[in-house]
DNA sequence: TTGACGCCCATAGAACCCCATGTTATCCCA
DNA sequence: TGGGATAACATGGGGTTCTATGGGCGTCAA
């Protein structure tokens, strides 16, 4: 891929093109680069991003990317705090600290570094999940594993729901 | 590295690089000297900075590193606590006592005194952190236990959050 | 002297730019 | 409607620049 093509494309599809959705695992070549999925770099030249900012998830081993506004919103979070607590403290050691900038290069790709190799485990692949407002990237494996966590705590809480409403079916198969 | 080169690149990212953001470890050579993270270098460039302030942290074995707006920072922090006890002069003396300038050198590097060793325990290697607008320096193996506190904490902080309403987000999962 | 510190140089590896290729998806026209 | 032309994409690689890091040599002061 070469220099954003495409636009002429993207411009029909933009209207489901505005979040980030789906997901898909990538190579990672000896060079430690990684293509960034087309779809998402259609989101984050949309959203006129030319930086993107990496942190390291919180609970998880994945990093949230987003554009600088992801950052702006960490900041004008942690002005509210009072500057001379703890709290202020953690969080700006939290987000300036385990946070990075990744650079997309003229192909669309970013590069794996160390400081997000060591926090999700990546190694040869890494895989791009859509948010929404923003898109994580994974160790694939963990990823799974993640997923099949997150799933089985959504039907625990649909089974409760169900069993409480004595609702017998709201449908296993019903999407 | 050599005489600030790079400037005409630095040019271009101008507009990412005001502030200090991540981290990154590097060694200390023979002589004491360690490299300054480049972009570390670009801020403290673009800032107009031309020494950098280092102070001992408050409260953890780190050294706080900036301009001497930082200094300012520091005054303040010590102007809330209350005059009359001790904690304030301990604090005054701690900072402005202890305070030193870093001169960079050509190349970019700076000495590890025994100053720092002292308060930091760094010996072999520096872990350069970004906090927005300063920098700090650590022991890596200290810089990843207190990150680990960190952590801990801000996770408890959004648990306590969650549920409540729209969260301030501090969290992985919902920038 | 000796050791701390300034200045300079050298170099390996990382990061970046540009171009190339195979594959797939899409489009257009027969 | 089928099949070739076309576009876009993920991926690979070459060459250049920048960075971290090691070391040499003078100066100045204890």
């Amino acid at each position: 891929m070469r220099r954003w093509k495409g636009v002429r494309r993207r411009k029909r599809l933009q209207h489901i093109m505005d979040r980030f959705l789906s997901s898909s695992v990538n190579r990672i070549d000896a060079k430690g680069r990684v293509s960034v999925p087309a779809p998402f770099r259609a989101v984050v030249q949309k959203r006129g991003y030319c930086e993107l900012y990496a942190l390291r998830g919180l609970d998880t081993p994945a990093m949230d990317v987003g554009g600088l506004d992801l950052l702006d919103r960490y900041e004008q979070r942690i002005a509210q705090e009072d500057p001379f607590q703890r709290t202020a403290d953690d969080m700006s050691f939290f987000c300036h600290g385990d946070g990075t900038f990744l650079k997309l290069d003229q192909d669309g790709r970013i590069v794996m570094t160390d400081f997000i190799r060591e926090h999700t485990g990546i190694t040869q692949e890494a895989a791009f999940v859509g948010r929404g407002q923003f898109f994580q990237i994974w160790e694939p494996g963990r990823l799974a594993e993640h997923g099949a966590k997150v799933r089985e705590r959504l039907l625990k809480l649909r089974q409760a729901a169900t069993g409480a409403s004595a609702r017998p079916s709201t449908g296993g198969d019903a999407p």
